[in-house]
DNA sequence: GGTCGATCATTAGATAGTCGAAGCATAATA
DNA sequence: TATTATGCTTCGACTATCTAATGATCGACC
């Protein structure tokens, strides 16, 4: 009965699964509560993050097209969330930027999957945190080791250096 | 350097946050190697790994409405990947379950992405795939502890006391 | 046994996300 | 200056998703 190396394997998956499934069920609700679509929320997050990001960059993270990229952005600006701020080095260049209205909605809608995860972690003692993070941190990079393709935009080595190793 | 519990709580969610978008990005990928939509997929590893499912339970697991299940469904049969097939215990439901067709399909379509988990997972040393194991888990629960989304229909209560205000 | 409310599935109509291909403006380069 | 490359948008099509309404069946009660 003790577990051989194959049922590990599976329980691991299947807690994989639920903390994708509970992440993508809350997306949805908390867009909701937001008055956004999750697609919408996620731009506004990245574009909160790093104060403005390109349409260029927004695909890349989100991992979708230019094109979806366009029209999600276009809901934002049509609701006066975010705005477009052509780029003064090379204009063919936009800057997607929030609003004051959007930063606003955007702090109004916390996220209250992290919020209860964060609380959670919280507790925790300090040793069983490092290890969570150390596991955490193992299972996303056998994950996304190779699906660094979100990168199609840097030939030269650089930034990753750091990330990919380990 | 002594990493403050901030800290940890935030490399937690940045190593969450990379397993959630490595795997959303692979869901489109396989879905597409496999010729069907990520939402198409899901209905058929859901159905394959209970033998058969009603729409009920394929929309409480996939935290969708019925009619979009009814859709979803639409589109397998119609490529005859799946059946429906009535209950003869009860003649309003429906099971879904899947061809032969379907089922080759399916077995065609290896989850690259688990494979390349599940052998990265077996290399690891015993005690750490244990660790692995136990954090996930604990992830999982803190994450999902209150989503018993099995229960999509909860008039009474209402569950969302905690989360809803502020 | 027949009627009524509840449950399961589907249909209908609407909105959103997504893509590929084509178009347009700007930058980089020869 | 002319040519090529890049960044973004537009266009047309398809899928996913929802809510509301409909049809079929079950369960319970008189």
């Amino acid at each position: 009965m003790t577990s051989t190396p194959h049922d590990r394997t599976d329980e691991s998956l299947i807690a994989l699964h639920r903390i994708l499934r509970a992440t993508e069920h809350y997306a949805r609700k908390l867009a909701q509560a937001a008055g956004m679509t999750p697609a919408q929320l996620r731009v506004m997050q990245i574009v909160d993050e790093r104060d403005s990001a390109t349409p260029k960059t927004l695909a890349n993270q989100m991992g979708v097209s230019q094109a979806t990229v366009t029209t999600l952005v276009d809901k934002l600006v049509g609701r006066g969330l975010v705005e477009r701020v052509s780029s003064q080095v090379d204009r063919r260049q936009i800057n997607v930027v929030m609003t004051a209205v959007g930063r606003t909605v955007l702090a109004h809608a916390p996220d209250a999957l992290q919020q209860r995860y964060v609380l959670a972690f919280a507790k925790l003692a300090d040793w069983e945190q490092a290890q969570l993070v150390s596991s955490l941190e193992r299972v996303a990079f056998m994950l996304d080791a190779q699906s660094l393709d979100a990168s199609p935009v840097l030939p030269t080595g650089e930034i990753w250096e750091g990330t990919g190793s380990e």
